[in-house]
DNA sequence: TTGTAAGCGTTATCAT
DNA sequence: ATGATAACGCTTACAA
């Protein structure tokens, strides 16, 4: 099917190494000999085994991301980025998506060690010691995004709790009454990693707490337009919505604009992330801003140390956020 | 560092083969000897190396998929689908990206050979009988998505011709008697390739041919909002505007809003590809829908068909496209 | 300057 | 039921 090395060899008459030494440009080898060598490699459209190459050298040169999936913006411009900065740096990446599956998410990462590959990316599902336990046994340098698993792996992050406390301080100074926080159902933090939300929420409590004036209201769950409902029957009390993602803030400002309710003259808005689509969408809507694209390369740059650096020791790394502040609140 | 066939071996005091036949569930062995060795291999932590399989094999299980980018969500989409269908059928998803330079496809692509990936997938930037030759070389069934190379290789697309025609029926339909077309630059259709906007807008003439007195205007290349200024001026004709890309429509409607310009009343706007953002946009707009997420999963087959049968036809598969009619004609 | 031999970890074939 | 041997294609000591 594909030339080899050992074809070649045979061809020019020569040992195998010799053909090694004219290919991969190293000494001990005669002009003569080399030129030959390399003429006929090229003629017979040589091409090296790159799988042969990773198994005898130990490197595969390559990198595996696990994430949740691609349909939510936030990882789609990780991604991005993640991809640019490997391939700069010669690794190949390979892309796996877990669906929010915890098994299915170990099934990847236990492939990706498989093939060999060099470090894994990590967007977490799974959390607790035991996950800790199979990440570890795996042997592969691990650096997880965003949601945090344990010390023994580094963890690039924004702090979200911090992020949140900015973004209810902003609400307060534009003289919001009432703050709902909107996230994810956070109940099922015992078996899934849903440590961001967790983390906003947290902000958001404890911003909240040095304002016992302001009433606080959270929504969780997937019905959260329900939930919203009865809440905006009553706008006595300025009212501010703050969403824990993008999403959710697009999802309830379309809505808004079917009830006409305009934004932020009756409700304000408030997301979180700074997904790219945003650019389109009226008015600008008031977010906080987690970097994507700048966690992704320093994870990427954290990732090939532990490659490279057997000692490397792991590290948390907070990433300063921004407060968009635009036209929704 | 990790385990292997002869460690376990070893330890057995059984032959690598015999070792082999436990761990494959080979017959021809005992079931005691089986049992012994597969409980060691669970006590040592053995996981087969999948370079080295692959490399004995000859089958890698791996399918690369070269892309432009991913700020584009048309791609986005077309993967996410392509990783769900390759993931179900045990191959794993290798993805790099081109950022539209013609010299980096054809590295990537390359590189995806060298690995010995079984097939690849591909959005081509690149074109014409050289490139045709390139990919004929490399010996790895491919299959276009989108644009089309050549007859030598699977194209999996839409009848992006046709879908401007009704497209531009559609807009007729409504009455409107100016219909303007924004695309990229095809001034570059000899060194690139950018087939799906030549084919739309060669649907879009053939389309209007049928209307002399229809009046026409298209519009290409990246200062598309500034061409479109003079237009605007003009309204005694009722105008609508053709968008060879969704994010083209969204740009000018989010500069409509606030020229306090308003649509469909004032200028009509239609777009192409149906991105899923387009849920969070109000008013929701009018587009023509080019089915990603099948378009995905059909490539998907048509590759594995090609690496499961040397023999398997090329073809050129043309998948329905659908008229989304929406708010903004 | 060139070649021999062993090895990466797995699998397949053929003997025993 | 078990094992010896060669093979996948490349690389690297170590000889000559």
């Amino acid at each position: 099917m594909s030339v080899t090395v050992n074809e070649i060899a045979a061809k020019c008459n020569v040992s195998r190494t010799t053909v090694i030494r004219a290919l991969n440009n190293q000494s001990r080898i005669s002009d003569e000999t080399r030129k030959k060598i390399l003429d006929t490699a090229k003629e017979m459209g040589y091409r090296p085994n790159l799988l042969a190459r990773s198994l005898n050298k130990g490197r595969s040169m390559m990198i595996g991301m696990v994430a949740i999936n691609m349909e939510n913006l936030v990882f789609v411009e990780t991604l991005n980025a993640i991809n640019n900065a490997l391939q700069s740096r010669g690794y190949s990446l390979n892309i796996a998506l877990n669906g929010e599956d915890c098994e299915a998410e170990k099934c990847r990462i236990q492939e990706f060690a498989d093939r060999r590959m060099e470090g894994i990316l990590l967007s977490p599902v799974n959390k607790g010691p035991e996950f800790e336990q199979f990440l570890l046994s795996l042997n592969v340098p691990i650096v997880c995004i965003g949601n945090h698993v344990s010390d023994r792996f580094s963890t690039v992050m924004v702090d979200e709790a911090q992020a949140a406390r900015d973004a209810v301080k902003l609400i307060l100074s534009k003289g919001y009454q009432r703050v709902v926080f909107v996230c994810p159902p956070l109940s099922v933090v015992a078996e899934r990693n849903v440590f961001s939300h967790v983390q906003r929420a947290s902000g958001f409590h404890a911003e909240l707490d040095l304002h016992p004036e302001i009433e606080r209201i959270v929504i969780t769950g997937d019905n959260y337009f329900e939930q919203l409902s009865p809440i905006l029957e009553t706008l006595e009390k300025r009212t501010a919505i703050l969403c824990s993602g993008d999403i959710y803030a697009l999802n309830i400002m379309r809505q808004f604009k079917e009830l006409k309710i305009r934004t932020p003259r009756d409700v304000g808005i408030m997301g979180f992330d700074n997904i790219s689509v945003l650019d389109y969408i009226v008015p600008r809507l008031t977010t906080v801003s987690t970097n994507n694209t700048n966690i992704a390369s320093v994870a990427v740059n954290e990732l090939i140390n532990h490659i490279t650096d057997q000692n490397a020791v792991s590290k948390k790394i907070v990433l300063p956020h921004q407060i968009m502040d635009m036209e929704t609140l």
